[in-house]
DNA sequence: TAGATTGTTAATCGATTAACAATC
DNA sequence: TAGATTGTTAATCGATTAACAATC
């Protein structure tokens, strides 16, 4: 009477290094999925993404079991439930917020759309850019934040402001309503633990590629 | 006749999470020294960024001997230290690759400036970005590469280009000599072991964005 | 059936935190 | 000196990998 593609009910959360990968299976499967392929076992998709295939079946087992033992993982159904565990079989309106460069960059960018999240509503503080339009879209104050995310159903914003004002303009997000944030600004949000948060600190990371360069090239000389 | 402020000589690499942190504990001691203060514990740098102190002391120590018992750290000392770990005690020239949404966004991009990255030349092989102006540099073909990392020191390259074409070009920017690569398209690149490579999965990112979100409220409802 | 591959337990490895003697 | 704080060792925690019975 069990359903071998069960997937479990009392969740724990999983691990943020066990999330990161199952986007990176999915995406994987996706591009076996475009070549035709129907069934894959976790050492196929492990080797293609350089994971090995304990790993995978481990990342897998740890949201339900969909494995075939003798054949693998059926490539349609395993997309299905991936992209349900992941939340993005579904849209997403999200709130871009802080139009500098970097926000203006993010409004244009392909990849989040692809996946199923929409810039739906543009925010700024600077009377400069209120107002003007992109993307036939009108940058407005944070002030008309609360009737946006009633609105539009937004729950997630995408915050690229100065890291001077970031911690002040999450407040305001979590104050009306906002329930995730994706943070550009080189700054740690504290926001209350029902709100989630995942940052991007470009600088941290272009500072850890000249770190690894550097060491690669006979590492620092350092005086014994 | 031990020198306390010692660095050791013999380096393993530190671990990818240690050098993180460093490049955060290095902005933070940047804000504090730009408050006027000379002196920070381990304490007080961890509690600024939520990280425990015996972490921080831990991080510091693997790279050397920075701190005064009774006292903590010295600041502009530490500062010094720590960017020359880093190796961002000096300019790197950048390369930026594929002058898409994301490219053009990156090069106006303030944070790298800031931090002695600065892009000086522009590539991409679409015949109709060639030869266009930004910010008074013109995009070239890549085959103009080998003569740009040679004339202007470049070791390190910002690759924006899509995932189709992101092996490839990486595969051309090793060849012409880079050293680094800084890997904004969704694709894992395989290089040698003598390149470094730091990858930003946007969407990756994202995805784990909705996936907090959605356990937050509730969770996934599973059938049980 | 024989061969392949899963899900899971046990073993290993690495990272974080606690505790404290040494030091200023 | 007494108080504060380091660097480091030991204890804990978590994540990865190996191994294998169960399954198709």
């Amino acid at each position: 009477m069990r359903d071998p593609r069960r997937e479990p009910s009392g969740d724990k959360p999983a691990p943020k290094a066990v999330v990161g990968r199952v986007s990176l299976y999915l995406r994987q499967l996706e591009a076996f999925q475009a070549q035709g392929v129907s069934t894959v076992s976790s050492s196929q998709l492990g080797s293609a993404l350089v994971i090995n295939d304990a790993q995978v079946r481990k990342d897998l087992a740890f949201f339900g079991q969909f494995g075939y033992p003798g054949i693998g993982y059926r490539i349609e159904e395993l997309i299905k439930a991936l992209r349900r565990i992941l939340g993005i079989d579904r849209d997403w309106p999200l709130a871009l917020v802080g139009m500098g460069n970097l926000g203006r960059a993010l409004l244009k960018y392909r990849g989040f759309r692809n996946r199923g999240f929409r810039i739906v509503a543009l925010f700024d503080n600077d009377p400069q850019k209120i107002g003007q339009d992109f993307d036939g879209m009108v940058v407005r104050p944070l002030d008309d934040l609360a009737s946006a995310i009633r609105d539009q159903s937004i729950s997630l914003a995408i915050l690229s402001v100065p890291a001077d004002t970031a911690q002040r303009v999450a407040d305001q997000l979590v104050a009306r309503g906002i329930l995730g944030i994706f943070n550009f600004a080189p700054m740690p949000l504290i926001v209350p633990p029902s709100v989630s948060v995942i940052a991007v600190d470009l600088s941290v990371q272009l500072e850890h590629l000249a770190y690894k360069t550097q060491a690669a090239q006979g590492g620092i000389s350092f005086v014994g």
